[in-house]
RNA sequence: GGAGAGGUGGCCGAGUCGGCUGAAGGCGCUCGCCUGCUAAGCGAGUGAGUGGGGAAACCUGCUCCGAGGGUUCGAAUCCCUCCCUCUCCGCCA
């Protein structure tokens, strides 16, 4: 049985959780948990004693078949007490699921430096970097430039896919895939990752071992006839490289630094974002993905967000960093901070990593645990995660940062070597 | 896709005609002894989950031998389904 919230901490601290399901605007009535919960612990004393009786029993009639006595009295016994055990262990069964089913929709408890508010026009902005650039000119928005330039195709995309599919071509396809090596080379070279490279299709048990499934199967696409799904993030693949295992405190922390395309249906975001690539089903990401021990997660998810940080420093991008507040943070999340680059192609900051500490909330459903070094009980990891950063748009920030007055765009000069030498895409 | 073999504790590896095996034996690891140091040697300990008792050391119930069902008083051991691994054949980047 998997779990997301500890049910021990749930049922010691019910208040506090429903005070935290308040706050993250979430309406879950706990009642029902808190009879379940009753009900079970009811019926497993009841079910242990009798298994108790039946083992001792069991043993019993071993002992009398060896030395070769009359057993068919406590038989006859046991065949009762069992139908009475396989009858209460069905109806643990049927409570069990009912609260497995319940618990995961409880989502994290929230950490004490997240802000209270109701959305996201109330995170904190915690710091700005970099100048935003001046123009002497209009600047015109990526998709504009993308199609000037004969970079971006998404009358083709559409038509080889749909809606939010683009088709790259030349000196785009070329950035694309620039970024994806200038981030990977930045990641492991000076920050320490190792790089992997996952499936990009998994299954049902890993899906919910990251808490996509099963609140989120909307945004997910599914192979059909198969229990099968394709990822929305490296988060998933690369955070149950360790699912069912249990680490030495020697080998954490364990830094990953993944590159994977990412598959989301964008349910419920119709109206949103339709022009060029910042909304698209299908987007490349480098994935930064960490299992600390619990008492410096924190420390790790400030190190993670610098390294987060860096690429943008590195590429010239102009951004600022928002403390997401109770009202905005995700599911899984206890505390997260975004990223958001400057578009001026749009006049806005949009986002572009998501950097968040999950305590031990998907290690504990995909079960990943440690032997901490003192020794005593294995504990839970912490895992965290965070974009280095999303590709795409990435791209579309170069595109609309370093435009010039003519429609051309400079290429940042850290990339120029993974673009062989080429300095302006004209 | 076809044929066969197999999945046991951190690892290797026993488990007889179902019962005394949560699991022999070995390796590894931990602690202690021994040793000038190292190696070797000797002794003890060493899976996980969940519940109860105790201030604690610790004692104790239940569950777990790929997963899920079934047979049985009782299953790692028998039956069924699924998953995975390996070998051979076919197909294929």
């Amino acid at each position: 049985m998997f779990f997301m919230l500890d049910p021990k901490f749930i049922r010691n601290n019910l208040e506090a959780v429903e005070a935290m399901l308040r706050a993250r605007n979430t309406s879950l009535d706990l009642e029902e948990f808190r009879r379940l919960d009753q009900q079970r612990r009811e019926l497993l004393t009841r079910v242990e004693g009798l298994k108790n009786q039946r083992n001792t029993c069991s043993d019993e009639i071993a002992r009398l078949k060896r030395e070769k006595g009359d057993a068919s009295q406590q038989i006859a016994a046991m065949r009762q007490v069992s139908q009475e055990i396989k009858k209460l262990d069905a109806e643990v069964a049927e409570i069990d699921s009912r609260l497995t089913a319940l618990i995961y929709m409880i989502p994290n408890m929230p950490h004490e430096s997240v802000p209270p508010g109701a959305g996201e026009d109330d995170n904190p902005v915690v710091k700005t970097w970099g100048e935003r650039p001046a123009m002497a000119f209009t600047p015109k928005p990526h998709w504009e430039l993308g199609e000037q330039l004969g970079i971006l195709d998404f009358e083709r995309g559409a038509k080889i896919t749909g809606a939010r599919f683009t088709l790259y071509r030349g000196a785009g396809a070329r950035l694309e895939r620039a970024l994806i090596n200038f981030m990977l080379d930045l990641h492991t070279g000076e920050h320490g990752y190792t790089e992997v490279l996952p499936p990009f299709i998994v299954n049902r048990t890993t899906m919910t071992g990251t808490g996509q499934l099963p609140k989120f199967a909307d945004d997910l696409f599914k192979l059909e006839g198969l229990d099968y799904y394709l990822i929305p993030t490296a988060e998933v693949p690369v955070t149950n490289i360790y699912q069912n295992e249990i680490l030495e405190a020697h080998e954490l922390p364990v830094y990953f630094a993944a590159y994977t395309p990412c598959f989301r249906k964008e349910a419920g975001s119709y109206g949103k974002d339709t022009r060029g690539l910042i909304r698209q089903h299908q987007f490349n990401k480098v994935e930064l993905v960490k299992f600390a021990a619990p008492d410096n997660s924190y420390e790790e998810l400030e190190k993670l967000l610098a390294n987060a940080e860096e690429v943008l420093r590195r590429l010239g991008l102009p951004y600022q960093v928002v403390n997401l507040c109770s009202g905005d943070l995700g599911f899984s999340a206890s505390k997260t901070y975004d990223i958001e680059v400057w578009l001026p192609g749009q006049g806005v900051y949009r986002e572009i990593s998501s950097c968040s500490n999950f305590e031990d909330f998907q290690a504990r459903r995909a079960n990943i645990r440690y032997r901490p070094k003192e020794g005593g009980k294995t504990r839970y990891v912490h895992t965290l995660n965070g974009s280095g950063l999303a590709i795409g748009r990435t791209l579309v920030a170069i595109l609309e940062n370093y435009q010039q007055a003519d429609g051309s765009v400079v290429i940042p000069e850290v990339l120029r070597p993974y673009m062989g030498g080429l300095e302006v895409i004209s």
